[in-house]
DNA sequence: CTGAAAGCGCTTACAG
DNA sequence: CTGAAAGCGCTTACAG
């Protein structure tokens, strides 16, 4: 496996004819060191192309360089807005970023933490919805806890109930409150949601504060209203066909995601059907592509990447008093052709 | 930075009544251990939550779990396609991954690859277009060699001349001209080719192969008919706006990007001009979106998610004859209805 | 099967 | 400013 080692700190330190210490020293610049033994042990890293050994560094004492981030999946449009800002900025701070994928399994997640925590990474940032689920809250909890215990620190994006950690938080239920509103006042008064998993806690709040606007409005929406499937573009096209087959008597369709609403503009179409002289479609999100859409998609607008670099910024500040910060995020509807007044 | 440092294997071994070297070896499950030794060691982990330092196992010669993957932009659709691919076959071998967004800056990419050498990454993945600048190919290259030597594994996708490592290799060059063909077939005559920066190899190899067919079947390919522009969807918004405004005059647009495609479609509609009516538009890649464009996009389609899983399943797999494996993938002409026949 | 000891490659008080 | 030494937390021959 290693069939010339990398060169090492003692390496440089004879070719430069100096002790490791002042090897060190030189090559990181905490203390100064005479000018020409700096020039030489600078020289012979160099020559032996020499990188110190991260992990070396790190159990000396040196602080880790490092910030896990663990979402649901890369290749979601969502979160990979959200990265965007993260790596813009542990870019300019010189951090190194290891992502893990959950791919929703709740087991998983924790796992991830624990390597994370293995790693020593200097902070660990949960990215997406959390699940209502006692028994994951508390293995993430115990994962958690000596991670902060010992030093390390976490910020998540969206709701987490169980964890008392740093918090940006998109006002979902404020947000789908809004949308129901917009699109009432459009005229519709027959509504179709299309929901994620009822255990994740954003799936929650947007099908409920979308609901409750309604109702307030004296429009109730039934159980049969909505229809449950996977947070996933496809997860949409299913939703949308299973209504479309058992018949659409709604003017208006609500996805409590973009991707889900890009899914369902594809299952209206191959249906025959169009969007909005048909039906209406509204999303929650605002990721970049759905205005490149034909039609455009009226959605709710998140900051996706101020999402994730307040996130990281959270997580990277100082917390002298150790409470709790929540820091939250606004949607803004965004009315685009996707949507039209109720016939 | 350290209020109440994490528990150690001696901690671990204590409270277990046991050596380190036991503790370690009931951990690990390297070693046969009498399993009242190792429940009792067990116990004592479960219970001070404790977590190995993975600096200090791989600085004592355990194998580090880590690959690290450097692309040019995380939230590209591209890109992100890829990395799913990555991040599947990572998981099943339980590995980390550390991502690294370069941006396009050829300094910055050889920066990460030396954090990453630093970090002893088991692997070290480079994702997309290499430049054509020796300065950065030798820089690149004075960081790899001695990380290959060093027993650590490269692989890349997308072409690197200089590099002598295991690729995976995007029949650029063959994709496009199969495109010229099929718009060549639809009609088309007059094209004008939406590029990236010369400096991608990606972008010659597209260009080149496009252009070469063309002569082949006796249409030229102007200098004026290549706009060159961002490697992004503003940047084809911006390059398709720069004809426009020029006079476009051709019947047909190659984007050698689909994102590039999506902003020249965007562009064309909002100077009020119909896809494909009034012009043709293809692209290549085939992002996942693609398909849910209106109209939907013809392109050149390239398995994204096996080349990312190609990729680290190389650089997973040992390399007996050290010689550079080279694992090409065909692009399939997609014709959708982004594309006419030529009037 | 188990333990004492050496060593991985750094950093950082501690002397000088 | 510089060096010898201890120590970070593990793993793994080496004895027993």
């Amino acid at each position: 496996m290693q069939p010339r080692p990398h060169s090492t700190l003692e390496d440089v330190a004879k070719a430069a004819g100096v002790s490791p210490a002042t090897a060190s020293r030189a090559l990181n610049g905490t203390t100064q060191v005479r000018p020409h033994l700096r020039e030489r042990v600078l020289k012979a890293a160099e020559e032996l192309a020499y990188t110190p050994n991260a992990h070396a560094r790190a159990l000396a004492g040196a602080a880790h360089r490092t910030v896990g981030v663990i979402c649901h999946d890369v290749s979601d449009p969502y979160f990979a807005a959200v990265a965007g800002g993260i790596m813009r900025v542990a870019s300019d701070h010189d951090l190194l970023v290891t992502l893990a994928s959950t791919f929703r399994d709740p087991e998983r997640e924790v796992a991830y933490v624990s390597m994370l925590r293995a790693e020593r990474a200097a902070a660990i940032l949960l990215i997406g919805s959390g699940f209502e689920n006692p028994d994951w809250e508390r293995a993430l909890g115990a994962e958690l806890e000596p991670y902060l215990k010992g030093g390390g620190r976490v910020a998540v994006v969206s709701r987490h109930r169980s964890l008392r950690v740093d918090t940006v938080l998109p006002e979902n239920r404020a947000g789908a409150g809004a949308m129901a509103r917009a699109l009432l006042d459009l005229g519709h008064r027959r509504f179709t949601v299309l929901a994620g998993p009822r255990t994740l806690t954003t799936v929650a709040d947007r099908v409920g504060g979308f609901r409750d606007e309604l109702r307030r409005a004296g429009v109730a929406l039934r159980p049969a209203d909505i229809v449950e499937s996977a947070f996933t573009r496809d997860g949409g096209y299913a939703a949308m066909t299973e209504v479309l087959t058992r018949g659409l008597d709604a003017t208006c369709v609500f996805a409590v995601t973009d991707v889900m609403a890009i899914g369902a503009v594809a299952a209206l179409r191959d249906r025959g059907l169009s969007v909005p002289a048909d039906v209406s479609v509204a999303g929650f999100d605002d990721i970049p592509i759905v205005r490149d859409l034909t039609p455009p998609l009226t959605t709710v607008a998140l900051p996706l990447q101020q999402l994730g670099e307040r996130a990281i910024e959270l997580a990277l500040t100082e917390n002298p008093g150790r409470r709790r910060r929540i820091h939250r995020m606004a949607g803004e509807v965004v009315i685009r052709a996707s949507t039209a007044k109720a016939l």
